[in-house]
DNA sequence: CATGAATGAGTTTTCATTCAT
DNA sequence: CATGAATGAAAACTCATTCAT
């Protein structure tokens, strides 16, 4: 099993290309080989099968976005303008990509169970990153002491994922980074001391 | 194409039972038929064909899930009140009935574009519950004027789906409700006007 | 097993509606109990299954076709004048009844071998009549003597059939019983003393 | 698709020995395949579905069949003799092969309409061949002039289709091409000058 | 006599994967 | 390394027929 060469690259393009317009069920091994300029065979000489093809998809793209990110949050910067990063980072980035948008943000999602499982260890890495700016901005004490870290996380992820989705299945119509201001203050509001307390 | 009698409720039930327990891509027609105790003709004198009977449960289950929530917040509550009242609705209508969860939160995601626009229209209503939430409180005084609604609801969505899905995927092995009240307390403060302001 | 009453005449009308509307492949006992305004039940109560049902149809309708034939053939007219007659008679009750003639021209003939079979023995007393007037011309000296019987029988019911189908496939767009003329000048030459000896 | 190849041969004559055995309604791909000795999959590498397969027995069998028969009139025959030639191939033809003759004479009439008209474009060719032997037997002054085309194909044609026919449904009991002389006899002498005349 | 809801057997086609070249 | 022809398992849907009412 080759895990490198031009080839790879190839593949695994074509399969982003082919998934991102003929959709997730209509994307055929063949399909993809053909627009890789490969044999359908060749393939597999790279890819243990098709799960671990669109594993891989989904690897080496979100890595790619992953790091991007991470670097950019290397600065000393505070938790809320970390927040601001994280969510302007994944607007531009899912902007810069329309094929890609489509692949992670609709179809990767219709696939099974063990596969979305696998593809929830490679987001791992990213929830992670919310995670420490939550830690950060605590330890700052600018978010509320003794949150529910999962919750908090939830929300964050939540909230940026179903903007990107809405983005997308309303074919890109609209400037999504352009919302990163407004996503970030209404999720700043939500994990501030400096709010509503309802227990008032 | 009969819409009623008891063999209609059964066969929709017997498809909850079996996406929940098999899976979305495992649960064929004559699985199905099976588990309602019917022949697998029988199913086509229900339903079109396997999509319709798919949207159909959604439309039958997710109905009366929005019916229940719409008929909770018919009340003279505030807005902040209402946002509580509609997401521990959301949450213990889940937790009564775990199959439901499975299949609406991880299985009937698996479906192809098409089959997930008519499951759109359906959530569209539930999104409107929503939107009528966001306007009392702009009305109230209590959320941000001029918010953009959008955001404000896929805020709200994206958060309480996030959620929900978490607990599905980790087997519903946590209080599920239990959790309606911090989630709450973050979206009213994502939302409310005594909070941070980044401009400041 | 009803053989008459209203709804068995009902029920064979339907059935020649419906295959010269739908098609032979569209025909399901349910389409034809719904133009014949019975329900699906009651077919088999006049009728033994589907087969014998269309078998029926062939038969009732047939047999009326032979009868006028036959009457008109009871006259002392020579060989010649009732072979003329049969042509006529042939094309003219075509003529009058499309549907019936889309039925057994086109429709009836995608059957099955047994069903073609039992089809074949109503046709039986068709050819019994042609036989009969080969028969009367050898005796009057017009036709060749010694002629083989099958082979001009089945040059006669050939080219009659040939020429109806012809027609019925080009959608009655032209008048056959105009044929009938020169269709019986052909017929009447190849059967003839008076024509070429290729033995000269 | 690929169109040529020693399994393309393959399938299309198990297909002939699969209808002709079982008959057109038996006849399941699979049945086909395992005749041919190759999988159910193969059968879609050399044609689109089963109708584009049945199209192509029809098309390779018939379309040897009418070049044979052409190459035969190729001679400086007059038309008589050339219509003597045609009749004698066409019965010859059907001799040779027991198998093809039951599926072109029975069995592949059992289609349907879409189908048939597929099976007639190639027919036309056959048709075509009929014609010019008329039109040289009227420059020749032998057959009748101004005669309709068209009927006189349609007596050809139909006399020697529904004598072949008969042959097959009697289990090819008789000698098929001994009947050539006698028919062709009939044929010349329904078209010819010097024949009958009925208005005498 | 009549109904019509229910039955369940039966077939075409797709496509991930293999392996001889 | 690369090819691509061949494999064969798997599933939705139809419709003639029955039988309880």
């Amino acid at each position: 099993m080759k895990r490198k060469g031009p080839k790879y690259e190839k593949i695994i393009d074509a399969a982003v290309n082919v998934i991102a317009e003929h959709g997730y069920h209509q994307s055929q091994v063949s399909k993809i080989a053909k627009e890789a300029g490969v044999a359908d065979g060749t393939i597999y000489l790279y890819f243990k099968n098709k799960e671990d093809l669109l594993v891989s998809v989904f690897n080496e793209k979100m890595g790619t976005f992953i790091e991007k990110t991470e670097n950019e949050l290397k600065s000393n910067d505070s938790a809320i303008q970390k927040l601001r990063i994280l969510v302007e980072m994944h607007f531009k980035q899912l902007t810069a990509d329309f094929e890609l948008s489509i692949v992670t943000q609709l179809e990767l999602r219709q696939t099974n169970r063990q596969l979305r499982a696998k593809i929830g260890e490679v987001l791992k890495r990213y929830l992670d990153l919310i995670d420490s700016i939550l830690k950060d901005g605590m330890q700052e004490g600018v978010f509320v002491k003794n949150m529910d870290y999962r919750l908090a996380r939830q929300m964050i992820f939540g909230t940026i994922d179903e903007t990107a989705t809405n983005w997308v299945m309303n074919d890109h119509r609209y400037d999504l980074p352009a919302l990163a201001g407004p996503v970030h203050q209404m999720l700043v509001n939500g994990l501030s001391v400096r709010s509503v307390n309802l227990d008032d």
